[in-house]
RNA sequence: GGGGGCGUAGCUCAGUUGCGGAGAGCGCUCGCUUGUCAGGCGAGAGGCCGCCGGUUCGAGCCCGGCCGUCCCCGCCA
């Protein structure tokens, strides 16, 4: 006995007058009393089976008992439909089978939530998970994350790359983000970590002579989880020697157009833009500018050092947004108290009606010369930020993407994907009251910079990048130091003592001192760019079995309370105990 | 750690200013139906209105707390 011939979205007019065995879930029953039509469904799709009782009594007698979600098992001959009976909305609408024989292989209870409803609770979803997998949406996407593993791992290894694996049990990484840790046995009051990266030990293995490595990664970082982000990510982790900036863009250029290609069926131009992480900023107010729109920040702080009007006058930065909207009262309320909520101490405007009128509280401080400089069409509105630069640029970077968005001035149809170059080295961390790496500690100085580490970190610039497509950022990476002494610099900038570079990072630092070659990398995020690639906000349905917001499991549960016995074995007593 | 939204039937939701009993669509159950594909027609079952407390003669609705969940800020080298 054979399970089944062919897929249920593979039956074609071809196989008229075949005899078939089809096997799948029951999609809609649409009993006639005499007559039941079953839409039987696999990953493929749909194939309507009849059951005929004067054909096959026993079948018709089985088909009324069918309900949701029943697997079936389906003998038949393949029959063209009558031309008024064809569906042109199926693949296989112009067939169906004539069932001779039907098996209920599985039954099924009343679903918890039906499988052809939008918009279902995440949590019951994620409960039966099972049932979830089965809507086409999800089919869709599962599959989409296979073949573009698939194509990533023909294209790295098409240029020599080598898949190699490294351990899941590590060492904390200081700097960057929480880490996951697993207690150990064998060694009572020791902790191994998750890695954030392999990325010590990718560097590691160009040390070791593996001069172009690649892995798909599982990365796992314990910080608060967003629609975006959660705990447990895949990422492609790339690193070469003697890497050329061209050649490494140029790599993951033609792998992100096959990616594409692959994956959605569309071409992507490449080479990708280029645009400076300061350009950024200040354009887009963003270190992953969305550029499918346009709609960018224009400066104006030259402009108003002389301004009649203090706020404008005594900030240390001016940028405004042309908004092609003339807003409002209440809707300059409304993008004020957004502007607000970012940071902003408030939201000067200038209006331009449609008949030329210009309504704004500050017109009658400002001089022609700045009116001429924010002039725009009637029917616009100029929007500022006068405050510290990164103020400036986070709340109208903000306001940009909320306009974009509000006023419908994103192109949904394009990929707009950017590099950007040229991040700084270090951030001030006002909390820890030190400089923090802004990419990480192991980030090369651009040429010219090394000076900068000793003396003012902020005025560095590292070779790192990122790329960016449709204001997701989906990758990111670097040039490393491979001088032993460069890096005990960038260590000591960060204010790690010798002793914690010793303790923490000495085997790093000992590589690094053993003929270790010029190297550097990138790492992308497989979920994001699923969700690019699917225009999707939601990062967990990328995933298989995701965890939801509280990084819980809500199907099995996890995590867990465990057993007191094994808690003895590790050495661990709890201080808290769970609710 | 903080802010916001949501929580009413299995699912998605509606429930005006607090007093007439808690409703719709889908799903489910039963019956009828031989060309449907959102099948049709008829009948029916199904509710600690998230939980606890308060205000009130009276709370799904007002107030407070808690829980769950989603979104955002912080955080995420």
């Amino acid at each position: 006995m054979t399970w089944r011939d062919l897929m249920c979205g593979e039956v074609r007019p071809e196989h008229a007058g075949k005899r078939l065995v089809l096997a799948g879930w029951v999609d809609t029953r649409r009993d006639h009393g005499g007559l039941v039509f079953v839409d039987l469904r696999d990953r493929t799709g749909i194939c309507q089976l009849v059951i005929n009782p004067e054909r096959a009594p026993e079948a018709a007698e089985a088909a009324h008992a069918v309900r949701n979600e029943f697997l079936l098992r389906a003998e038949g001959d393949v029959a063209p439909r009558v031309p008024e009976a064809v569906n042109p909305s199926l693949p296989t609408g112009e067939v169906e089978l004539q069932v001779d024989r039907l098996e209920i292989v599985s039954r099924c209870p009343p679903l918890p939530f039906q499988l052809d409803e939008e918009g279902v609770d995440e949590t019951l979803r994620l409960r039966y998970r099972w049932l979830d997998l089965r809507r086409p949406k999800m089919q869709r996407n599962i599959e989409l994350r296979a073949r573009l593993v698939s194509t990533i791992r023909r294209v790295m290894e098409g240029d020599g790359f080598l898949d190699i694996q490294t351990p899941l049990l590590f060492k904390p990484t200081p700097e960057g983000a929480r880490d996951f840790i697993v207690p150990s046995r064998l060694q009572q009051g020791r902790f191994f970590a998750l890695p954030q990266s392999p990325q010590i030990l990718k560097q590691l293995l160009v040390v070791g002579g593996f001069d172009r490595y690649y892995q798909i990664a599982i990365c796992f970082r314990d910080e608060d989880l967003r629609a975006d982000r959660v705990q447990e990510i895949t990422q492609l982790d790339v690193e070469m020697a003697f890497p050329d900036q061209e050649f490494l863009f140029g790599l993951m250029e033609r792998m992100c157009a096959e990616v594409w290609r692959d994956c959605s069926g569309e071409e992507v131009e490449t080479p990708f833009q280029r645009m400076t992480h300061a350009e950024a900023q200040a354009r887009y107010g963003s270190d992953k500018p969305d550029l499918r729109f346009d709609l960018p920040i224009e400066d104006a702080t030259a402009a108003t050092r002389g301004s009649q009007f203090g706020v404008f006058a005594n900030a240390a930065c001016v940028r405004f947004l042309r908004a092609p909207k003339a807003f409002s009262r209440a809707e300059l309320e409304r993008l004020e108290a957004f502007a607000k909520e970012w940071g902003a101490k408030g939201l000067a405007y200038l209006v331009f009606a449609e008949d030329g009128e210009v309504r704004s509280p500050i017109a009658k401080f400002l001089s022609g010369e700045e009116l001429a400089l924010f002039r725009s069409e009637p029917g616009s509105t100029a929007l500022f930020g006068a405050d510290e630069p990164a103020m400036v640029a986070r709340v109208l970077g903000a306001l940009r993407l909320l306009l974009g968005r509000e006023l419908q001035l994103v192109d949904e149809s394009a990929w707009r994907f950017v590099w950007v170059t040229d991040f700084p080295m270090f951030e001030w961390d006002e909390e820890g009251g030190r400089w923090k790496a802004v990419h990480h500690p192991f980030t090369r100085p651009a040429p010219g910079s090394e000076a900068f580490i000793g003396t003012d970190p902020g005025a560095a610039t590292a070779l790192a990048y990122d790329l960016v497509v449709n204001g997701i950022e989906i990758g990111g990476g670097s040039f490393r130091i491979h001088e032993p002494g460069l890096q005990a610099q960038v260590f000591a900038a960060l204010e790690l003592t010798e002793g914690e570079q010793r303790r923490k990072f000495g085997f790093l630092l000992e590589a690094l001192s053993m003929g270790a070659p010029p190297h550097g990398g990138i790492a992308f995020g497989i979920e994001r760019m699923l969700m690019a690639l699917c225009r999707e906000p939601n990062l967990r349905d990328m995933i298989a079995f995701p965890k939801n917001q509280a990084g819980v499991d809500p199907m099995s549960g996890a995590p867990s309370e465990v057993e007191e016995e094994l808690l003895e074995e590790l050495g661990i007593q709890l201080r808290t105990q769970p609710e």
